[in-house]
Order: structure tokens, then sequence, then C-alpha cells
DNA sequence: AATGAATGAGTTTTCATTCAT
DNA sequence: TATGAATGAAAACTCATTCAT
């Protein structure tokens, strides 16, 4: 494989890794061509630009995701199934590839507002899972960005949890833990 | 304007609306200068040099929210008192100074880790509530870093919600809403 | 005396001492203003600019130094007593000021090109002895600028070496063995 | 130019000259960039600031110069013969590569106090060999640092006064005249 | 006379990108 | 494809000097 190939891989790894460690405005050029063994210029033979390169790593995994999500959900019918379904593909995905999921939360408030709400979307996704249940009365009956803001919460502040070490690992563990409060958070109202 | 306070002070108030609107690495000295209606070198008599503008504003702030809550929820006994004064507080604050708690909330990841566990930590003052609340059995059992964040990620992610339109302002309005899912959730419990 | 030449004096004093231990071009304002304890606009009251500072410390003392020798050398007749009493004369304002004797050491390599030749100079003293000394054949004959370099290397040389540790203070004890180092190295020649 | 190595010749080449024409701390990286024909940035690639450069440029050269006086001294058993070697290689220095050496005077007391006293250093190679003849009983006893310093402000002061103008070039000329002057000098004691 | 905040031109340094090899 | 030296525009930062008080 002299294609070129490799090379590539080993640069989207390394960013991945650095941007992580280190942010992605923090990270240059040289940190990325040295920390990958290649040279400054090779970067420009995969990307058109170091901002492509984010861009690229973002929108591919981002979409890809929401597509695993997308499967997931699909394979149940209520609410109670799909929510159990949604939080263990996010534990399963940080657990399996923490630098990975750790970019796209990174990356996700520089750039969620020039990302169109379609479906290949993961925050789009859970809304309108979230939707569907508020309609069958699955759940209880609030505005449907906040409701989806609740469950994103339920499992994106944890997993900041575990990357600073206030939370111990595997993510998980949690899945069981995690889905009831997602329940019981959507299914509370605040009257009586 | 013959000491410096004034200055001071626009240099702040600009500062904390560029790094909102554009990003901190992204705001540079000269758009910080330009947008203040000060030379690029006054910054520099008020502050050592730009990320010790950011550290001094991020530590400054963070520290006097985290005495505010502890002012709210000490007026409790109760959780659910407590719970509901700090989910208040934290709506109050976003509705308030919605820049400057937004601030907060970017700055915090590239912060945090330097950020000493002490009690001038929101984060931290949430956690010890959570914890007497869960040796008095008012709330169930689980670790309490979970629990924390499941309390922080129901506050914080609908604030971003807010942020980007995906939730109708003000967020004040969501108190009661959010108080019984912060407690339904921590009440919930993976068996039953 | 409230008139400032308490300020002026403070001033001084501290630039020598600052110019001396960091360099000329390596003193800032602030460094002075603080090192002196006066706020940075106050040397502008006292001064035209910092380089006016500095010509004016270098060209009233080195015009000083050159009157002195000129009054210790013409107390004598014989080269030997003229050259005996520069060099005391020299040991002994190293001795006594060693802070401005170092200074004007400094500031000689850059300053000297624009020194006139008149006898307002301690070189141009020291030459003029030398040369009188040549002609009465006191001395042998040489190039009277590479005399006299001769004489101001065994002078100025051990000077630096007391500033450097490498030679025991104070100077005064080496007045002896200099000048006969003088006046052995003016009366050698190279055939033989 | 596939590698820097012409680039940074003349980078060396013209801070060399800057350096000398216009003082160290007078020389910016404009003007290098400017007269050695480079971009700003370039400099940078070659050396990690311009304080590096001169430290870089002092510290190998002041070592060569050392090590070639070693050489020539160890040529010769005698005193008179390894101090006439001496001085006849600070002489060809001076006259083969002028600007360098004059780069080395002008460095020398702002990093001399930061050299080790190894034997990389000329200020020690000439130290030792004084330090021989005391032992041997070939010159007078006394401080061996006020002796080299002797010796060197015998050599140092007129190569100043080349630099100055106040001696006739070439310094060659004056390499008999030079060693009986340091022959006299160190042979004189001041008691007799 | 003294202050010290403010200035702005000038400095060093960074870094994404280009290009000859 | 890969290299890495070179670029140059833009960044952070410095600092002598001015000026309102």
């Amino acid at each position: 494989m002299r294609d070129g190939s490799n090379t590539r891989r080993k640069i989207q790894e390394t960013a991945l890794r650095l941007f992580v460690e280190q942010g992605v405005s923090e990270t240059t050029v040289r940190d990325l061509a040295k920390a990958a063994g290649i040279a400054e210029g090779t970067l420009y033979r995969h990307y058109a630009s170091m901002n492509d390169l984010v861009q690229g790593l973002f929108t591919t995994h981002y979409a890809a995701f929401a597509h695993r999500l997308d499967i997931v959900q699909a394979a149940h019918t209520g609410f109670a199934g799909k929510i159990d379904a949604i939080v263990a593909e996010f534990c399963r995905f940080f657990d399996a590839e923490t630098v990975l999921f750790r970019f796209l939360m990174l990356v996700q408030h520089q750039t969620l507002p020039n990302i169109a709400n379609d479906t290949n979307n993961p925050v789009e996704q859970l809304s309108q899972v979230i939707a569907l249940a508020m309609d069958r009365g699955e759940i209880s009956r609030r505005p449907v960005g906040l409701a989806t803001a609740m469950v994103l919460g339920l499992l994106l502040q944890p997993a900041f949890g575990l990357v600073y070490g206030r939370i111990a690992p595997p993510f998980s563990q949690y899945v069981n833990d995690i889905t009831a409060a997602c329940l019981a958070a959507l299914r509370s109202s605040d009257n009586a």
C-alpha cells in the first residue's frame, strides 16, 4: 500500500489525538507533521488546508455516528427501547474510540452552528425520537428542544466526567443508570 | 479617566463579547483593541498577556459564581430546595449575563483541568450538595461524580440549546421543569 | 531640597547601576523608573530622552576623569612619575566608583567613535603623555597609537578581571605592579 | 539550494557584519533579513531566536579560536615561543577575519560571565600557558589572573586601536613588538 | 515637578501554505 | 507522493514617549 493511504490514516489518527490533547486552534501543522512522522508539506497532498482536515474529520465521523444512532433506534419500537439503544451506542462509542468521541464533542460547539439540521446529525436523530415519543404520550409534553437537550446533557456531561477523571471508566457500565435517568427526567413534569 | 479602571472595564466587556462571538483563540489583540477603542499596547498595561486576560476573566467570575451558588443553596435545608435554588441561580445568571455565562462554558473545558477542586468551583459546590443528599437518603445511591454530571448536563445542555436557538428564551421559564427533571433523574435507579 | 535635584541624583545612580548590571540597550525606562522609585514620565522632566541620559552621564564623567588625569600627570615631570600617577588614578577611580567606572568602559566602545580627540578624553591625555616621553627618549620609539593602546590594555583588562572575579580587589594594590609593567612594555623593543 | 546550508551561511555572515557595524542589540530581524536577502521568517528555521543566533555564533567561533590557540602554543616548549605563537595567532585572526574577531570582542563582555572556565576558552588557554611559565620561573610571580589580563590587554586594546583607526593595519606587523611588550611586562616586577 | 495611563510604531515570533527538488 | 526550506502576512508583545491630571 504505497499509495499514501497509510500516510492519510496516520495523519488522521495523529490529528485527532493532538486536537484532543491540546485543542484544535492550538495544534500547528508543524506539531502534526512531527507527531505523525511526515513532512509539513505532505499534509497538503491529502487535505487542501488544515481547516479542511478538521472539517473532514468532523463531518465524516459526525454523520457516521448519526447513522449508527439511526440504525440502533430503528431496531426498537417503544421509546424506552430506543433511548436505551441510543445511550448504549453513545457509551460504546466513547469506550471504543474515546479520542474520536472527544474530538466530536470538542469541535461540535465551534462547528454546530454551520451544521444543517438534517438527519445526518446525532442531535437531530435524538430530537426526532423524542418528538415521536411525545406525540405518542410516552413522555411528558415540553418543548422538544428542551427534552432533547436534557437527554444530551445526561449523556455528554458524564462523558466529560470520564475525561476529567471524575467518573470511573468504562462508560458502558452506566448505561442502565443513564437510561433510567433519561426516562425519569423525560417523564417528570414541573407541576404536582 | 485618570485611573485606568474605565479602560480595564471596557477591555473586559469587549473581550468577553468577542470571545463568545468568535472564540477565544480566534480573537486577536488587534480585534480586541479596535472593538474596545484602545491602542493595542494598552492591553498590556492591564494584563501581562492575552492568555492572562482569559485566565483572569475566567477565574474571577467562575469563583464568584461558585460563591453565589454557595449562598443560595445554604438558604435551604432539604435537597429539593437546594437543587431548586441552584437551578434558579443558573438560569438567572444565564438570562442576566448571557455573554459572561457563555464565556465560562466556553473556556471551562480548556481551563478546568487546571482548576483546583476547592469550593470556589461551581462543580464542586454542586457535588457537595449531592453528596450530602445521598448520605441522607434523599436521592438514589450512585457515584457522586455521575450524579453531579447528570445535574450539570440537565443545566448546561439546555443552556447551549438557548444559545443555538433551539430553545426559546428566557432560561428562567424552565426552572421548575429542569428542577423536576433533576430530582427525577437523581431519584431514579437502574434496577426496578 | 524639594527642587528635584534629589530625584535627578536618584535617576543617575540607578541608571548607572542598571546599565552596568544588564546593559544599556537592555535597560528600559520602566526598569529605571521602578528601580529608582519614580514614575516613568518623571525621567522626561530631567532628560529629553533615554539616550540623552546615557550621553549625559558618559560625557560628564568621561571629561571629568580626563581632567583628573590631566591634573595628576601634570604634577610630575618624568614619564615614570606621570605614568605612575595615571595608573594610580585609574585604580583609585575603579575602587571608589566601580559602577561609574564600569559604565564608562561599557559605553566607551559604542560612543568613542563619536568622541572628539580633544583633551577631555582620557585616551588622548594618555596619548599626549606618551608622545612627549617618546620625544624625550624616555621610552622606545613605536607608533604612539600602539604605545597608548598597550598602556590602556594593561589598565583596562585587569579592571575587567576584577569585575569578573578573576582578580582579587582592591585594584589599587596592583598600582606598582601595573606601573612597572607599563614601563617595561614601553621600554621594550622588538629587535635585540 | 535544496538544503538550507547556503541560507544558513548567508545568515551567519550577514549577522556578523551587522552586529559589528551597528551593535547586537541595535540589529533587528528586519535588518538582518533584508541584508541577507531572506524573508524574516526564514531566520527562525535556522535559529530559535535572535538571541540563539548570537549565542550560537559566539560559542562556535570562540571555542574554535581557543582550539587554534591550543594548537599553536603546544608547538612550542618555552614561554617566549608560546607567547609569540599566541600573539601571532591573534593578529593573524584579526587580519584574516576582522569582522568575526570584532564580533567576539563585542559580545565577549555580555556573554563571558556565562562561559565555563574550560579549555574551550581563549582566556583560559592563555591563563594556563602563563601559569606554567610562572611555575617554571620564566616570568615574575604575580596573581595569574593579573598576568593573564596584562597579556590580554596588550593584545585586545591594540586591536581596538586598529578598529578605530588609531593604529595602522595590518595587525600582524606588530607581532614582534607586542610579543616583546608581553615578555617585558611579565618579567617586570614592582620592587627593585 | 511628578504621575502613570495611554499611545502607536516597531520588534520578535508564529505558522499555514507554497514550491523546487 | 513526499520532502522540508522558504515565504510573508499576521500575530503577540515591547517600549520610548506623550499628555491629562
